[in-house]
RNA sequence: GGCCCCGUAGCUCAAUUGGAUAGAGCACCUGACUACGGAUCAGGAGGUUAAAGGUUCGAGUCCUUUCGGAGUCACCA
């Protein structure tokens, strides 16, 4: 599925440097030795920064119909390409490598070009539509790390898929129903004694969640109470020797839960009565999860993140069904003697999955189906991406498949974007063990952080308060929000802590920091009557270019070149951490520049306007890929 | 046990999709401008890419086996 739309990227760039070169060495090879090469043989790589060069071709394919040593090959290649191309000016080779230079004035054509241009990157609208989703969290309890690490995938994807031409659409699932919230509100009845989030000044998710935390502690109790009383002689028979208490209790908790407790039954009175219809109990269900929704919209705010749609689990459990009447019409599903319908996926490895249960309600899975089609219906998007932990892999396989072979058409749309889970230094998060990271925690923590940095170096202190408070929120975010996005989604991540609210070295704020050194020299030369407008190309007042370029300068013009192809390709992998790597080598980039060079002492004034310009067209790249992260730039720190 | 994913420096992560001497940051050591912001920069040390075979001009990347770790295999969601 990647690898037509690879190649469609490569097609839709137009005269970029690269493919020029591309398709010059397709020619290149066709004179010199009559052979018709596949493009990607012919596609130049960036050239390693130990040699000289921007790009490379490597020569060891051609040997094959050249019958020549690689190094021959890559001497007449280089010659016959800085012949015919114009923008390259020389080459070098080193083994079967051909490393080409391109012409500075290409270089500082190109700056010029963009140096003022605020959506450089973007590309044109497609006319594609993708859906994505994401968060979709339960009501039972506050919001913790790994949403977050959902959240932060979901958006920088949608903003990535936007900024790629794609018109998206950011939709989220709430599973507001079952048994889990039922629990809550029982415990919030039984116990609660009339208590709200106003009355409490609790934030009215964790309010909520701490119900459900309220119903384990009482259903514990109750369980200790029975084990030493009406339950001994079920105990008795039931546990094996060997067990622990603990062990035991795990393994039966469920059977407990369902056929002893007299919590467990109201619960499951309770659930029985909302799917009745009965009104105080949706009535008291519609207020707890209000609550909660309206504790997720401020963490959500805090984020930065927001949603087009969001469909409730409450309204899209009962769907599927027809899809499973079309399925078996279709025969893509086929139905046992008990009545339940399955289908056969062992051909494609993925064995017998269950579509509806005997007694004609759906499962799961089912649900997901019907859920498909509905927004296909709602939007009309030919892709839909689901960002979901990597523990649902089998399912989106499955659910996949399904869809492929009852021929929606979507199908090849589809794309589960699996990101592994977030472990603690200590291990594996377990909410039974209270080793849960808090959403909100986290981010107070990380804005903590931000100020006691921020006091001591003192460069914001003369600021408002309020103007101090975004600067800090947005440091510390930025801190949190990168040191999560830069790890490859599909690897399972360590999330230390204290590296979190690092702000130096491979981070957000060092990032950041790059950028409040260029608005500062900018406001700097702005004061002593320089404007960006006055040296631009075209302006009244343009300025000559050098004719040369210091390394540090190409460098940098180099990487902000291949800003709109790494939009582009992190677009078509879905993968946000591409960006990152991306803005946190060019910040890197340009402070060797900054300590390297000097710009308003600068040897011209040419070579001022230029490093000018060099550093507004950085400063706008950072804010556009930064910002395609879900990360803000402060123009002070 | 079947299927699937992962294993790279002490730690956290890269590696332009099969290319050159495997790179960054943290931690450790050394150094830098009376300069546009030191949340910076330069340098040092740190690697048998879990192990062994194979494919080829070339393998961290592809294939096979082994070891280690995670996930999943409900008429749960």
């Amino acid at each position: 599925m990647g690898i037509p739309e690879k190649k469609k990227l490569s097609s839709s760039k137009t005269a970029s440097i690269v493919d020029l070169i591309q398709s010059a060495v397709i020619a290149a090879i066709q004179e010199l030795y009559g052979e018709t090469i596949p493009a990607e043989q012919a596609a130049p790589t960036v050239t390693r920064k130990e040699f000289e060069g921007d790009y490379t071709i490597v020569t060891f394919p051609f040997t094959r119909f050249a019958k020549k040593k690689p190094g021959e090959i890559a001497e007449e290649l280089g010659a016959h390409l800085v012949k015919n191309v114009p923008q390259l000016t020389r080459f070098n080779v080193v083994q079967g490598f051909l490393n080409l230079v391109v012409a500075d004035s290409f270089w500082s054509d190109f700056l010029l070009q963009i140096a003022d241009n605020q959506d450089f990157g973007r590309a044109p609208k497609n006319g594609q539509k993708v859906m994505i989703e994401f968060c979709s969290p339960n009501t039972n309890k506050p919001l913790h790390l790994g949403h977050v690490r959902n959240i932060l995938l979901g958006w920088s994807c949608s903003q990535i898929c936007e900024a790629a031409g794609y018109e998206v659409k950011k939709v989220q699932v709430i599973n507001d129903r079952g048994i889990a919230i039922c629990k809550s509100m029982l415990a919030w009845q039984k116990f609660g004694d009339g208590a709200t989030p106003e009355s409490t000044g609790t934030k009215s998710d964790h309010f909520v969640g701490d119900y459900y935390v309220l119903f384990e502690q009482k259903f514990q109790e109750e369980y200790k109470a029975w084990q030493a009383g009406a339950g001994q002689q079920v105990l008795g028979e039931k546990r094996k020797a060997d067990q622990s208490d603990e062990q035991f209790f795990k393994d039966f908790k469920n059977t407990y839960f369902n056929e002893y407790s007299q919590l467990g039954g109201e619960a499951r009175e309770m659930l029985l009565a909302w799917e009745a219809g009965d009104p105080a109990t949706k009535a008291l269900w519609q207020r707890m999860n209000q609550w909660v929704y309206d504790g997720f919209e401020e963490t959500f705010v805090k984020l930065g993140v927001s949603f087009d749609k969001y469909y409730y689990e409450s309204e899209t459990y009962l769907l599927g069904k027809d899809i499973v009447e079309q399925g078996l019409a279709s025969g893509v599903f086929y139905k046992k003697d008990d009545g339940s319908v399955w289908a056969d996926l062992t051909d494609a490895k993925l064995d017998h999955k269950v579509v509806m249960r005997s007694d004609g309600t759906s499962v799961y899975i089912t649900q997901d189906l019907g859920t498909a089609q509905m927004r296909y219906q709602d939007f009309g998007t030919e892709k839909m991406v689901y960002v979901v932990a990597d523990e649902q892999n089998y399912h989106f396989q499955v659910l996949f498949e399904i869809l492929k072979r009852l021929g929606e058409p979507y199908a090849a749309g589809l794309h589960h974007l699996s990101y592994g889970m977030v472990d603690l230094p200590t291990g594996k998060m377990k909410s039974r063990e209270g080793t849960v990271v808090d959403a909100d925690d986290l981010i107070a923590e990380v804005i903590e952080e931000a100020r006691e940095a921020s006091k001591e170096r003192g460069e914001i202190a003369e600021l408002t308060k309020a103007e101090q408070e975004d600067i800090l929120r947005k440091i510390g975010l930025a801190a949190l929000k990168f040191h999560i996005i830069k790890v490859t989604p599909q690897k399972r991540m360590v999330f230390d802590p204290k590296e979190s609210v690092d702000l130096q070295g491979q981070t957000g704020p060092h990032i950041q920091y790059a950028y409040v050194r260029i608005k500062s020299v900018l406001r700097k030369a702005s004061d002593l009557g320089f404007r960006i407008a006055d040296f631009g190309l075209g302006g009244a007042g343009t300025v000559e270019l050098p004719i040369s370029i210091e390394p540090q300068e190409r460098e940098l013009i180099a990487q902000l070149y291949r800003f709109p192809a790494a939009v582009q390709t992190a677009a078509a992998n879905y993968d946000p951490s591409e960006i990152a790597n991306y803005c946190y080598d060019l910040a890197k980039a340009f402070h060797r520049f900054f300590t390297d060079l000097s710009i308003l002492k600068a040897e011209t004034e040419e070579a001022k306007a230029f490093r000018l310009q060099l550093c507004a067209a950085v400063a706008n790249v950072l804010k556009t890929g930064m910002g395609l992260l879900g990360i803000e730039m402060p123009d002070r720190m």
